[in-house]
RNA sequence: GGGAGUAUAGCUCAGCUGGUUAGAGCACCUGCCUUACAAGCAGGGGGUCAUAGGUUCGAGUCCUAUUACUCCCACCA
């Protein structure tokens, strides 16, 4: 038997394992008609990004659902890849850029995405080669990047189909501009933040009047671009200006007065200014008042068709605006007020909404089916909740805009002709005009949104738009894991496009889970400098630890709090195995694992107690209850397997009883090797390692059968007769420690019970766990109890002669106490059990758990009863 | 303005469809190096399950209200 060394180091144990789990191929999703399919597609991170705890999080639910589905006997694929991630990227690469003092303008379209590219090559595998170390069992022959020729194909495809279904359209409309990364974003892509401001009170002069309107504003450098405004139809204030015009101040433009409900009665001075290039309601607005459209903001948001003020920055404008409404006598006043203000999600910068020539996709026809799909089950979000933000925002979401200003993407595949002026959309390259075939044409510059891309990855990693054999086998994906933060962006999108073009959901279930914050419960984030490098962590503590802290202790959809000591703690359970199995290998002279015919008490109590976990587990894994699991798992290796059986099974290992050294072996061999099973998917690397290890049937444990229940193993009885064995060693335990008696001294022990064959069963090992020098098991109480120390359970009284060490008249106190505590649970019970309700109502199991109560303390009471008579008796 | 979540031991959290005496890890206290493991073993202390009502034979679990914190959505200029 192989030599292990006595403290567990995943250092030298991981990449070996991961390696020859490679080697053997066992992470191949194969097509396998005998077999169903269980498919998860990997939450793509950014190919130039860094593994971080939440994609450690992420990834480690999806291995442990991967390898658990494997080993029951499914067709597992776990297809990974990296996202383009669009800004993200682009930024990084003008930030490297700005450094060596040049920008992408400077390169050109051509020679910056030849930069990008490079940059990807440099940092693409950096996230893949972290996966690994964290035990990720993808499928790395089938490893996918969003630009890669398949996903493009995917990404022309269809938005060509979309397009040419009217669901993809062009237009000039209002969307939220961020003057930093300079491109349009989608209203996801848009983070809203409470921040103080001004409310600016402004005097509009009525025409031909010497009435004036006063209209608050946030925002007063828009005021260039109103070309109307709008008070409520019932307002009495204002009903006699409607139809009236307005003269704009320092811009001197007329603008129209009209009435519209939507402006809140009430609020503000009651007039609002519209600016319909700048603003989504007014824009809404303007178009039924038909009213002009004047852009005053460029892609850099300095002013244009503003006069005096062009060139100016936003905010520099507002400046010299206030101070000119200031010195011309129209400003009433300013007040403070908190405002929401859209932020960019990439670099936070304000944006600006305004209106520009845009790709959109037509949201409403869309999101009825995925709405439908989701309300009748056909996917399922766990947990459930989520449903609702999800109605919620499908019911309600815009219109998608696609199209981004950037150069790292999917080039929109629209050619404009410059004679006809049509739009030409195609999944080849154009090069002549559709309608009038003129060859003077060129090609849209924007890119789409990378989740454009990735709204399609759960097909288009499948082959898409290709009838691939994968993609009849493997899709509809089986469970797709995400944290909740990116329903809008990523699961919502991918619902409607796989019903859309696949005809089909893209996943049955949903995992959600929460954000991992730091140990104060604040985000993790680069500028608090609280972010915790999961590799780091694998390094010091290994990853199956790591894995394992983030797995236990959290449910679905809810955020948890990293603590890196719960490191140490899993740290030192992995360790607890490893020295569990040392202990079996150490005491083996068998060669090959299989059960005996003959099993003792204790061995039925601990198959029958192992079968009950699997059952456990399987249903906590079906339910997505991962923690819940794992937790199991941890507490019956550690407690009922280690504490107890491995202590229970030293004198057989020991003894003189050849026979019954091997069963033990056997038995000992068995069930490590199905823990290391069960446990396998959680903590991959120790359980393999130590299954190599072991004389084992299956080439790796990660491609063996995953523990179930099973019939035969089911010992109830033994299980009961065994936890009477427990409760009396616990008993005598309790007895020791109050004394303060040391493990060294070992007594007689006395049982004294009307089970005596249920107590000689367990003679074997009663000493070594009672700390007796030996054990007697009699149905007569001893002769002289009054000079020993007593203890007892249901089941029995027990002595031992230790009455030296204790005081007779707390013992009697003590004793007196224990009977009051069970004539006190006799009272409640009988009170329950007096209740012709609860005995009428509830179930019947429990009322005879009730009854059993009864009985049980009953019978304590009897045997200390007993043992104090003795005692008064001196 | 709408919606959701959380509130359980000193700390971090489990507790599924209501059913024995509410659990774990860490921390704490006592005693042990008992030849797998001191990253360990045995024992222990510590909770009116946020508050107030209600449903029920029975509530940490279901319902209603309240409080506190967190998050998401929304066009109050």
């Amino acid at each position: 038997m192989k030599e292990l060394p006595k403290v567990y180091d995943p250092k030298v144990v991981e990449k070996k394992i991961y390696d020859m789990w490679l080697k053997g191929g066992y992470f191949k999703g194969k097509i396998d008609p005998e077999k169903k399919p269980f498919t998860i597609v990997i939450p793509p991170p950014n190919v130039t990004g860094q593994l971080h705890l939440g994609h450690a999080f992420d990834e480690t639910l999806q291995d442990v659902l991967i390898r658990v589905k494997r080993m029951q006997g499914y067709a597992a694929l776990w297809i990974p890849g990296t996202d383009h991630a669009g800004i993200a990227t682009q930024i990084k690469v003008e930030e490297n850029l700005r450094k060596e003092g040049i920008t992408r303008y400077d390169l050109g379209r051509e020679k910056f995405l030849e930069k990008v590219w490079e940059w990807k090559n440099r940092f693409g595998n950096r996230i893949v080669e972290q996966l690994k170390t964290l035990g990720c069992s993808c499928d790395w022959d089938r490893e996918r990047f969003t630009m890669d020729e398949g996903c493009s194909k995917a990404v022309r495809e269809v938005f060509v189909n979309l397009y040419n279904k009217g669901l993809i359209y062009k237009g000039n409309r209002i969307i939220n501009w961020c003057p930093h990364c300079r491109t349009a974003l989608s209203d996801a892509e848009v983070e809203y933040q409470d921040q103080p401001g001004k409310f600016w009170h402004i005097r509009y002069p009525i025409k031909d009047s010497d009435e004036y309107l006063t209209i608050a504003t946030t925002r007063p450098e828009t005021m260039l671009g109103d070309t109307g405004i709008a008070v409520h139809p019932d307002d009495e204030k204002y009903k006699h200006l409607v139809g009236k015009k307005a003269i704009l101040p320092l811009v001197e433009r007329e603008i129209p007065i009209v009435a519209d409900d939507f402006v809140e009665l009430g609020f503000g001075t009651g007039a609002v200014k519209l600016t319909p290039c700048h603003d989504p309601n007014d824009y809404e607005a303007g178009l039924r008042h038909n009213l002009e459209q004047i852009l005053i903001l460029d892609e850099d948001a300095k002013i244009i068709n503003g006069g005096k003020y062009n060139g100016m920055d936003r905010y520099e404008a507002r400046k010299a605006i206030v101070a000119d409404l200031e010195k011309e006598g129209y400003l009433v006043k300013i007040e403070d007020h908190d405002h929401n203000v859209g932020t960019c999600y990439r670099c936070g910068t304000t944006v600006e909404p305004m209106t520009s020539p845009q790709w959109f996709v037509k949201m409403a026809p869309l999101a009825k089916e995925a709405i439908e799909v989701v309300k009748d089950g056909r996917i399922k979000f766990v947990p459930e909740r989520f449903n609702k933000t999800y109605f919620n925002w499908m019911e309600n979401a815009h219109d998608w805009c696609i199209s981004r200003q950037l150069w790292w993407g999917h080039q929109i595949p629209a050619w404009y002709c410059d004679d006809c002026g049509e739009i030409t959309v195609s999944k080849e390259d154009a090069t002549e005009c559709a309608h009038c075939h003129s060859k003077n044409i060129h090609r849209d510059e924007d890119v789409l949104d990378t989740w454009f891309s990735s709204a399609l990855w759960p097909f288009s990693t499948l082959g898409w738009p290709e009838k691939t054999p994968d993609l009849d086998y493997f899709y509809p994906t089986s469970v797709l894991v995400t944290g909740y933060d990116i329903i809008f962006f990523w699961v919502a999108r991918m619902i409607f496009s796989g019903l859309e073009h696949m005809g089909k959901e893209p996943f049955k279930t949903v995992l959600f889970h929460g954000l991992i914050r730091d140990s104060q419960g604040r985000k993790m984030s680069k500028s608090l400098g609280n972010g915790v490098d999961p590799i780091e962590v694998i390094e010091n503590y290994g990853a199956d630890a790591l894995r394992f802290n983030i797995i236990t202790g959290n449910s679905p959809g809810n955020d948890m709090r990293y603590f890196p000591e719960r490191c140490e703690a899993m740290r030192n359970f992995a360790n607890k195995i490893w020295n569990a199995s040392r202990f079996v290998m150490m005491n083996l002279t068998i060669d090959k694992n299989g059960l005996p015919e003959k099993l003792e008490l204790e061995d039925k109590w601990l198959l029958s107690k192992f079968n009950g976990l699997a059952k456990e587990v399987n249903e906590n894994i079906d339910k997505f209850e991962l923690g819940i699991a794992a937790n199991k798992i941890y507490d019956f290796i550690w407690d009922t397997f280690c504490d107890w059986y491995i202590e229970i099974t030293k004198p057989r290992l020991n003894g003189d009883d050849e026979d019954s050294k091997i069963r033990a072996q056997q038995v000992l061999l068995y069930v490590l090797t199905e823990l290391l099973k069960l446990l396998h998917p959680f903590m991959p690397f120790i359980t393999e390692e130590i299954y190599q290890a072991l004389p084992h049937d299956d080439e790796a444990i990660m491609i063996s059968k995953y523990p179930e229940y099973q019939e035969k193993f089911n010992f109830r009885s033994e299980e009961e007769d065994f936890e009477k064995i427990m409760a009396a060693v616990k008993a005598v335990r309790v007895r020791r420690a109050e004394m303060g008696v040391p493990p060294s001294k070992k007594p007689n022990l006395i049982i004294v019970t009307d089970k005596k064959s249920v107590f000689e069963s367990g003679k074997v090992y009663l000493s070594k766990l009672a700390y007796a020098s030996e054990v007697e098991i009699t149905d007569k109480m001893p002769d002289d109890p009054d000079k020993m120390v007593s203890c007892a359970t249901n089941d029995c009284s027990m002595f031992m002669p230790l009455s030296k060490l204790v005081d007779i008249s707390k013992e009697i106190e003590r004793i007196e106490k224990e009977i009051e505590k069970a004539k006190n649970v006799i009272k409640i019970t009988e009170g329950k059990l007096a209740n012709q309700n609860f005995v009428t109502k509830a179930p019947e199991h429990v009322v005879n758990l009730e009854r059993d109560k009864i009985t049980k303390a009953n019978a304590l009471i009897e045997n200390l009863t007993e043992t104090l008579n003795n005692l008064k008796q001196q």
